[in-house]
DNA sequence: CAGGTAATACAACGCTTGTTGTGTTTAACG
DNA sequence: CGTTAAACACAACAAGCGTTGTATTACCTG
């Protein structure tokens, strides 16, 4: 357990500058002497918070998964209906910085993951929950009636994940392709004509 | 230029190397070496053909945007109306395995692309080939008089684009999740819903 | 104040990497 | 047949990597 302020790093503070060193030079310069170095420390802090680099990268994917799920129930604080699947994509997708961020350190991880299984199995249990998250809220929208009942829950559920990550997907590569406003008309083009749900007026993209 | 047969490699064979090595060992194990050993060789063959590494990564990664484009122009071959665009989707979803293993390289791609300017660059050239593909059939269509005249062409492409690839990316972390009905079954309520397009009876999903 | 332990620094090891340079083979050409 | 250049093998290099072990600092406890 950390004694005082100032020196001593958490794990957490090892993972998100993990974060920094990844985004600024990409997964395949994030040594661990560039890790350490981006703390301002040496390699020791991470050898002893962390046994292998391997389960410092876990940890670090393992923190931003729980970062956008927290971010996500927050967000969804005080909201009914259609807006709380509103809410839930508007946690995942790249409208701001933060989320940006989110995606281009999820992207890094993907590339690792086609041949590294435990980081599979993470990304796998985050998007379980994530799609988990959805489905919940559409079920909870044919129970209100607001929905049609012969609809597959499930299905629509991956659909929309699968449109939201495609969207995102399709920001990092192509930026002026998918601003946030198009983004967010993509989406409730997608809502309106499938749930015939009304589009949100304004098309807000607030948020930091 | 190559003198005889047998011996002698190509650039395109030491790219098909590197996809190999890359979809069994992962893009951080493509080593020159672990390259040059896949085609039975040493790494004179590779240095002799690419000045660099990142050239060889750069041209493999061309060669498989390439081979993408062709296999969906062949898909192409004698297909009217919406069948085209559906043909354009077959082709860059993992319904087989030859689409599975270029998505698994794709992706282990756009993780260094995060970082690379360059390879970021061929994607989004890529990507602008195959959605003006997708954008070309929807204003074919709307010419027809099959789809309405009122929806934005461009924007209707790249929502397409992004559900198809948000499909490939969720296949490939979660493929119980989306298996080849559903992925065909989550498009064809896209396009029936959006697009007002009967389903394609019997949801077929050959191709290899 | 003394002892102990958590937290970090530092040096060193073995290994792999990309790259360069120099041989060596082989086929084509005058 | 002899020359030439393409195509490749091979060795060597410096740099960087993850990891391990030991030394050092700083705080807490008794």
């Amino acid at each position: 357990m950390a004694r005082i302020a100032g020196r001593s790093y958490s794990r957490e503070q090892v993972a998100e500058a993990a974060w920094r060193v990844i985004l600024r030079d990409g997964l395949h310069n994030a040594s661990v002497r560039a890790i350490a170095k981006e703390l301002n420390a040496t390699t020791g802090v991470v050898t002893y918070h962390f046994h292998d680099k391997a389960e410092l990268l876990l940890f670090a994917l393992d923190r931003l998964g729980t970062a956008i799920v927290r971010d996500m129930d927050a967000a969804l604080a005080g909201a009914t209906g259609i807006e709380r699947v509103r809410r839930i994509l508007r946690t995942t997708m790249p409208l701001g910085p933060r989320e940006i961020s989110g995606w281009k350190l999820w992207m890094s991880f993907v590339g690792l993951a086609m041949s590294d299984k435990k980081l599979r199995e993470e990304h796998q249990r985050r998007l379980e929950i994530l799609n988990g998250r959805l489905e919940f809220e559409i079920r909870a929208l044919q129970a209100r009636g607001d929905v049609p009942a012969e609809i597959d829950a499930r299905q629509e559920a991956d659909a929309l994940a699968a449109l939201s990550d495609g969207i995102g997907l399709g920001y990092l590569l192509r930026p002026k392709a998918y601003p946030p406003e198009k983004q967010w008309s993509i989406v409730d083009g997608y809502l309106n004509s499938r749930f015939g749900v009304a589009r949100s007026p304004g098309v807000k993209v607030p948020r930091r």
